[in-house]
DNA sequence: TAGTGGTCTAGACCACTTG
DNA sequence: AAGTGGTCTAGACCACTAC
């Protein structure tokens, strides 16, 4: 008698539409085609505003859709795969030209890296900000907290801060010897800075790498990367395998 | 004459709100604590609920709050590290006891699974799920899937699901010569029956954790394990360091 | 200037947990 | 039955991009 799906399906509207929006974008839409405009997704759903909003901010954190304020809504590209960690410890390479110093200065770290670091709140440690770009699009920004002990031969150039200050201070790391590397990964959200950076907008998910740099001795370094959740794929420890790209649908 | 910041301040509502009650957490609050419901604390703040909501959204979503339902907000502990990736390639162990086998049968894969195993589309494989539980929370759901042709001497029992079907394919895995293990993570949103097991609804943002096995000849197994955001961390490779507590604020 | 996505409001009702 | 968070609506205005 007309029974359909609709009683036995207590699913939210905005997830259904969010199902019905991927497998549309999987069959009629390429790579970067642009979709209709919000209003009018609405309207030929007919569906509030806010609740097909709730479906593409689903599909945008899925790396699926990418969404641009005063643009549109294009279907984004499979995401890139990017590798982070190597097979053994390694300090950041100065020379290294995935990751790019863009500056450096002694400052005062955050209490959660102070604490890390053994250090008493309120020490000013060498900050150097490095930033990674992939397919000419940033993809990540890096803050490495190095305390003042663990580069005792650093020679400074003039500049108190920039690039080359940031060269000097990593530079001076290669001399330390490196026995351990520890990584965690974790969800956050981008603080206003680090969006900046990103190109996106303060609050945008963000996979937050945390690496401490050990010596035999101690706890040497810390570093704090923050990628685009939306657009990167993180890769490790490739141990002698090959690179599997997906995308081939 | 009382020029405050107000008009230099073109933050949004929702990320001042979330920096405030992100410090009002830090000082006044301890984990467990229930905070005032939504409709009070926005009527507190002088904003509509839904925008007091993307506050707490975000402060759900860096793991500092849990909503439940029925139930109300309160502030969660902090984030677990949960070691994913040992030193070396290494088969998942059938007497793991962080991973617990659910279940296991011959089922079609998604697409997505065919091309990566390099199998036509619509070939059965054998899937094996298991559930991994920290601290008595669940805090992954896993989905391995295995081609016939890696487990050939497969015995099974009697039964053509559940959990000794899944150790019985488990087993049969360590006699293959594991030589490579590629992994990688992105975020992700939790399809219904992950949300399930994960104990949240759907859509909830997850780490997809996703490990090719390779022998010598060719790509042997795969695992794509899901695991909560909100309350993980996933650590990565302690070579040899100390794992590094944190929270002692 | 027109069109886009981003923010915000003030309501309503629903699903769920708890007493 | 009462109280919580989850969903949804129909509007308004703002910030940004591009023409």
């Amino acid at each position: 008698m007309g029974t359909t799906q609709l009683e036995t399906v207590p699913e939210p509207k905005y997830w259904h539409l969010r199902t019905v929006l991927s497998e549309a974008l999987d069959s009629e839409f390429t790579v970067g085609e642009v979709l209709p405009n919000e209003r009018e997704l609405a309207a030929r759903f007919g569906v509030a505003r806010a609740t097909l909003r709730q479906a593409l901010e689903q599909l945008e954190l899925e790396g699926r859709l990418h969404r641009r304020r005063g643009v549109g809504t294009t279907v984004a590209p499979p995401r890139v795969g990017v590798e982070v960690g190597p097979d053994g410890p390694a300090w950041p390479d100065a020379s290294d030209d995935t990751w790019q110093p863009v500056d450096s200065d002694l400052s005062t770290p955050p209490a959660a890296v102070s604490t890390a670091l053994a250090l008493p709140r309120g020490i000013a440690v060498h900050t150097v900000r490095r930033s990674r770009v992939s397919h000419g699009h940033p993809v990540a920004a890096e803050l490495l907290y190095v305390p003042e002990s663990s580069v005792p031969g650093l020679h400074l150039p003039d500049a108190p801060s920039g690039p080359a200050r940031a060269r000097a201070v990593l530079r001076e790391l290669q001399h330390l010897d490196l026995v351990a590397q520890n990584r965690s990964v974790e969800l956050g959200s981008a603080r206003a800075d680090d969006a900046k950076q990103l190109d996106r907008l303060p609050g945008a998910p963000v996979l937050v790498v945390t690496t401490h740099f050990t010596t035999p001795t101690r706890l040497a370094a810390l570093s704090v990367a923050t990628y685009r959740a939306d657009t990167c794929r993180l890769t490790f420890g490739a141990t002698g395998g090959v690179e599997i790209e997906e995308g081939a649908a």
